[in-house]
DNA sequence: GCCGTTTTCGGCCCGACTGTTTTCAGTCG
């Protein structure tokens, strides 16, 4: 915005997204005495302003900086569809500076009547002003998760009374976005850790406070509630922590049904009055006769039902996943080199995983143009033969066009193992445009799988507008395989909509989209979500062992259609 | 702002898509 070098721009962004990515936590890298300008794209300006950020928690160059615009201006360059070139003019040329105004702007027709901008154009920011204004405020379980790992950490450090601290709430639950961060603490000494509370690294106030628990909010906005509970008895009071409340409330039923009533401190016995409580949640369901229900199942349907039918125990695990399909290096967009995914993913016992990095239409993410798949394929052997005891299939994520085509011919396709097609433009296009669209690629012979279906980045982006159950049936017709895309951000498939698509007769992969050997671990979030959607081991393809599921790829698509769905 | 075994200055920055235009500017990933 201030006409700087646009180059400038980009080394401050490619050095975000380096450090961010580091194996290690640049503060740990600096007390350590280590040098950051051995890591490549971080220059002496960079470094000197990174250290003064971990000294001393701010930036003078980035507070002078923000101090140049009016406050609204960074909400305004959110707006999807409001780019550099346009906040600008709407600031200068309009006097606009934040959404309310803009939303004036387009109301008056002022923002149509600028230079290359028109009625739709006015429109689709309209509709994005609306979007990011309705946008909630609640975490989303990507954001959650970190945050409930670093104050766990924090909690522990500070506090030696506290035995271990228990996730609990929408975290526990793996709800899609969570409004409040809810921690049990398990200690027998409450006053010290709740008076600890306020030590937190980012405190900003204590907002509730009473025996057992604390309420307070960070700086960032985060709210988050600390609970103690007693080491002896905590199985109950967990069990209300985590809830959810519609679970908890059958549960209760059950209780009553047994001649107990349950209670956040145990099951008393209704004729007696005697309580017995429960050091963990695992004996309180023993003693109700039943096996225990993971947290993210607890979703207060018919899960109890299941779970004494023994129908829970018969979904997918994360032990009977066998592979990953869907995994980035640094060819693409990824992180880390290909033999280190390819030696991470055989750590985790994976028995074969597909290398699918970007293809070409893909400019910013690396992608592969002809040659560099044809190289890159090469590698893929030659990585196979190295790290040993793990196949590697030869695969590629590649972009669905517009129009349905796809980037790369048939011919090429033909040599690949395993193809991905996916959305990455366009997202914006009428329901039907879009479902042909899908459609269209779902019968390209070579494409194997739609990745990431919906498209949608949780709290961030919407999902696409399609005929979802159009989608799923031409995937059974066709012997496309749809993804469950295990990646925090996306969870995509939906557990809704996974169950639907198995319903209709469509197969499915769990998959990790991992762009770092970390996130290989993603494919335990894939398997919560298969779970939810009720998917047993038949119902997702990559729980065949390597050998099986090799030759299985090398029948014609449409023969591929395995005995899935139906088991309701 | 970063980089470099030919370079310490001059490259780096791609391609699809949309909506506006009659040939392309702006946005996005």
């Amino acid at each position: 915005m201030k006409g700087e070098k646009s180059f400038t721009v980009r080394a401050y962004q490619r050095a975000a997204r380096t450090i961010s990515r580091l194996p290690s936590e640049a503060t740990d890298m600096l007390a350590r005495g280590e040098d950051l300008t051995e890591i490549s794209g971080i220059g002496k300006a960079i470094a000197d302003k990174t250290a003064e950020l971990v000294d001393t928690g701010r930036l003078g160059f980035l507070d002078r900086l923000i101090a140049e615009f009016p406050p609204g201006i960074p909400a305004l360059m959110d707006v999807p569809g409001l780019g550099l070139k346009t906040t600008l003019r709407v600031w200068k040329e309009l006097g606009v500076t934040d959404l309310d105004q803009l939303e004036a702007a387009i109301e008056t027709g002022a923002l149509a009547a600028l230079p290359r901008m028109g009625r739709k154009s006015a429109d689709n920011i309209l509709r994005a002003v609306q979007f990011s204004r309705s946008k909630s405020n609640r975490l989303p379980i990507s954001r959650a998760l970190a945050v409930t790992r670093q104050l766990t950490a924090a909690i522990l450090e500070r506090c030696s009374e506290v035995d271990r601290v228990i996730p609990c709430g929408g975290v526990s639950r793996f709800d899609e976005e969570v409004e409040e961060i809810v921690l049990a603490c398990v200690t027998s000494k409450p006053k010290s850790v709740l008076g600890a509370a306020s030590s937190l690294p980012g405190f900003a106030a204590l907002l509730v406070t009473r025996d057992s628990e604390s309420t307070i909010e960070f700086e960032s906005g985060v709210r988050v509630t600390i609970h103690v509970v007693d080491p002896a008895t905590q199985g109950a009071a967990i069990l209300y922590l985590i809830g959810n409340s519609g679970h908890v409330q059958l549960l209760g039923q059950r209780a009553a049904e047994q001649g107990f009533e349950l209670s956040e401190r145990g099951l008393a016995d209704i004729s007696t009055g005697v309580l017995e409580t429960f050091a963990g949640e695992e004996s309180l369901y023993d003693r109700l006769e039943m096996p225990f229900i993971r947290p993210e199942e607890r979703l207060g349907g018919n899960e109890i039902t299941q779970a004494v039918s023994g129908d829970l125990s018969k979904l997918v695990t994360l032990e009977d996943v066998k592979s990953d399909l869907h995994a980035h290096t640094d060819w693409s967009d990824g992180r880390d080199e290909m033999a280190a995914m390819v030696r991470e993913a055989k750590g985790r016992g994976l028995e074969y995983i597909a290398i699918t990095d970007h293809s070409s239409g893909r400019g910013i993410a690396n992608g592969l143009s002809l040659e560099r798949l044809l190289a890159h394929m090469a590698a893929v052997k030659e990585v196979e033969r190295e790290v040993g005891g793990i196949k590697v299939l030869r695969g590629t994520e590649m972009d669905i066009r517009a129009d349905g085509s796809v980037d790369y011919s048939d011919d090429l396709l033909r040599e690949l193992d395993w193809v991905v097609a996916s959305i990455h433009s366009a997202m914006g296009q009428e329901s039907s445009v879009m479902t042909e669209r899908i459609i269209t690629a779902m019968n390209n012979p070579h494409v194997s799988a739609i990745g990431h279906l919906s498209t949608r980045l949780i709290g961030e982006r919407k999902p696409i507008e399609a005929d979802y159950d159009a989608i799923f049936r031409a995937a059974a017709e066709t012997g496309t395989a749809l993804e469950i895309n295990g990646s925090l951000e996306r969870l995509d498939l939906k557990d809704a909509r996974v169950e639907r698509a198995r319903k209709l007769g469509a197969m499915l992969v769990i998959t990790t989209d991992a762009h770092t050997t970390e996130s290989l671990g993603n494919l335990e979030y894939g398997v919560k979500v298969a779970r939810r959607g009720l998917c047993r081991v038949d119902d997702i393809l990559n729980t065949m062992p390597a050998d099986k599921f090799i030759f299985w790829l090398k029948l014609d698509k449409r023969s591929r259609i395995v005995s899935s769905s139906g088991h309701d």
